[in-house]
DNA sequence: CCTCTTTTTGAGAGAGCTTATCAATTTCAA
DNA sequence: TTGAAATTGATAAGCTCTCTCAAAAAGAGG
């Protein structure tokens, strides 16, 4: 059977809710209306700041704060769901589900991010692992430099 | 004729010396006494913090101030000697002179890291970053996984 | 070696992002 | 339904980094 067109976003995330209803079983932590709200945004994205989730969310509930936006987007972290990375001054919260993995190109000048997969670079760093006896869990590979139209 | 074995830094870093020199020209900027003894701790190091390099210098300088360091780290970032690097809450400041780039591996299980060089990973970046128009600068990769002996 | 203008410095105040605190509220197992 | 334990929201505090500004230093031109 398949999806309907404008079945709630929960219903295609069932397996991210899994993972965050066990890392709390885990952990005696408990599923919160905030928890709920901030995980339905959060899987819409592909990476987003505490801040720009804070402005977004601030429709749905004008009394979620801030505080409670940058914990849970820690918890989403330590469930495995999201990954942080530091750009500028700020965080930014990576979607690790978001379709496979994607690394990063970033522009030193502007700022922008372009993301890409390469298998060829995935399967190199399988072989460094194996060599070196590790069993790889995830990775994280980000490329500094210029962009096109900051190099001029 | 060969450098004395116990020749001072400086003179085996010229060609960087001379790049701040020349900056330091083309901005109407001044060659201070701190700039100098910045620039000779800097280049004895891959990577450092403007606190790392604040306490180490304290000892030389009790009164060089932090703010200096930061200007002055900043300062040798215009003149390409060094590139910023944003990890955990703190800025790293790379030696660009330090051409050896490791990448590490990081065992999620008891926080051990493995440096490797792969020189195939390195070359595909730079195919990648061609294809999308950047000049890599610098990178970053982290690989997460369990070691040999987590594992079990 | 002086003099004068411009730049730099040091110390602390201030700004921006993130985390800690704590009383009130909510969750959920019993 | 009840009560212990976790969570929340608001805000204070913390941390890193930059700005401010009076005093000091650099360096070009006498």
């Amino acid at each position: 059977m398949l999806f309907p067109a404008g079945m709630p976003t929960m219903n295609r995330n069932s397996k991210e809710i899994a993972l965050l209803k066990d890392h709390l079983a885990k952990h005696q932590l408990k599923l919160t209306r905030q928890r709920e709200l901030i995980l339905s945004a959060f899987l819409k994205q592909e990476h987003i700041t505490a801040e720009a989730m804070y402005h977004q969310l601030a429709k749905k509930d004008p009394h979620l704060g801030l505080a409670t936006i940058y914990r849970t987007l820690n918890l989403f972290c330590d469930a495995g769901l999201a990954q942080a990375r530091h750009f500028g001054s700020q965080t930014q919260y990576d979607n690790v589900s978001h379709k496979g993995h994607h690394d990063h190109l970033i522009c030193t000048g502007c700022g922008k991010i372009v993301e890409f997969e390469n298998c060829d670079i995935e399967r190199l760093q399988e072989e460094v692992a194996t060599k070196n006896g590790f069993t790889i869990q995830t990775h994280r590979l980000e490329l500094y430099g210029l962009c096109a139209h900051c190099r001029h």
